[in-house]
DNA sequence: AATTTTCTGGCACGACCGTGCCAGAAAACA
DNA sequence: TGTTTTCTGGCACGGTCGTGCCAGAAAATT
């Protein structure tokens, strides 16, 4: 075999590419000719990766996705070692903020992410990673707030399943409003409002 | 002059078209032949109402919120009207369910919007009237709000600002998520997601 | 050194796009 | 009736798109 070339990692390079043309032109803007631009290579190249154009967005959602679970994990595993309450409180708050457009990288993240799953309403083949993330999301927080009802820093008589269905609406339309119009919610605030509502969960303590 | 014709309606009646195009196909599909096709005119036709296609764009968006606008501030004339405390609180919530995807009618306007305020944020011509959308859902919510408090229905010590950009965030990613994937948001959970929340912000009474 | 396989780069086709342009139909006005 | 203006329908252009196809470069294998 020729050309030195790990294809699993060049796969992830053209990813790349798609998500900074995603992010300056909209998902629309991520042909395989300006995405090929972007990375650097011929059209020829990026095509024999990726046997059409289709394959190569579901392949960069799953791409983004993957990463954002991954940092997501990181914060339950730390979660989970945790043993003091007043910890317990601060990073599990740090493991909501990851769903936050907080700085720059992040909100790219989350325009490029709302860019693919928009588009997943009309086609088909991105589906699938829409629907598995939202159940994703939607289990972390069950997994979090159960918790916090273990440990007693629940307020009493909450609906651990129906709470977890409002806070993870309530990071997803933070997280869109921010992408839409960033002015209107600076970091401050979204990090203000996820505070306040997690305070009304866990009536003053946690 | 020639030809009997409204010029506004007929225009409007194109909207509807790009609206149905839109719900089917996504923006991308929303091209001046899909939409002449699906408004039984020819494309020189559709010409003649608008300059060119990104005009034709805005034009449905803002037909679009301003339909949303109407029958949002319907509600708000009633609650106005509202003197009895119980039947404030019913209008209100009918108020807020608006802005909830809770029929298929509304779940394609929803998902419509939805595709406008995605390629808002590449498109400039539209970024005005989806800052102008969301400023004006804030202030709603801080209308009600306000209402609320001034009729002592609010729990004490709720900052109503706050309150206002966490009940339209809320509102929002209900939304969102109910057009990503209705199965995991049918109405009644919405509502039942709704409910729950005003209930936390009035303390039992209202 | 010869062969095989992966990789790169690019040409060409058909489809769709927005738009400039224009000819003719249709109705109001002279 | 003739003129004018609005409206309709369509042709043709340049541009971008995904994709089929292929030739040659490059490296591992024989």
């Amino acid at each position: 075999m020729p050309k030195i070339v790990d294809a699993e990692e060049r796969r992830r390079a053209v990813a790349e590419a798609v998500f900074a043309v995603v992010g300056r032109r909209g998902l629309e803007g991520a042909s395989l000719r300006n995405v090929a631009n972007e990375a650097g290579l011929a059209i020829g190249s990026v095509r024999h990766y990726f046997g059409d154009h289709g394959e190569l967005l579901v392949f960069a959602m799953k791409e983004l996705s993957r990463r954002f679970e991954h940092r997501v994990l990181a914060h339950v595993e730390r979660l989970a070692e945790c043993r003091d309450g007043e910890e317990r409180r601060e990073v599990a708050e740090a493991m909501l903020q990851e769903f936050l457009p907080l700085d720059a990288t992040r909100r790219e993240e989350a325009a490029v992410w709302s860019a693919f799953v928009t588009a997943a309403r009309t086609r088909p083949e991105l589906r699938p990673r829409a629907r598995e993330v939202l159940e994703g999301t939607r289990e972390v927080m069950t997994r979090v707030l159960e918790g916090a009802r273990r440990t007693g820093a629940l307020r009493k008589g909450l609906d651990v399943e129906l709470e977890s269905v409002r806070l993870a609406a309530l990071l997803d339309g933070l997280t869109v409003q921010a992408v839409q119009v960033p002015e209107l919610l600076p970091p401050r605030l979204l990090r203000t409002v996820l505070r306040t509502h997690l305070d009304t969960l866990t009536d003053g303590g946690w």
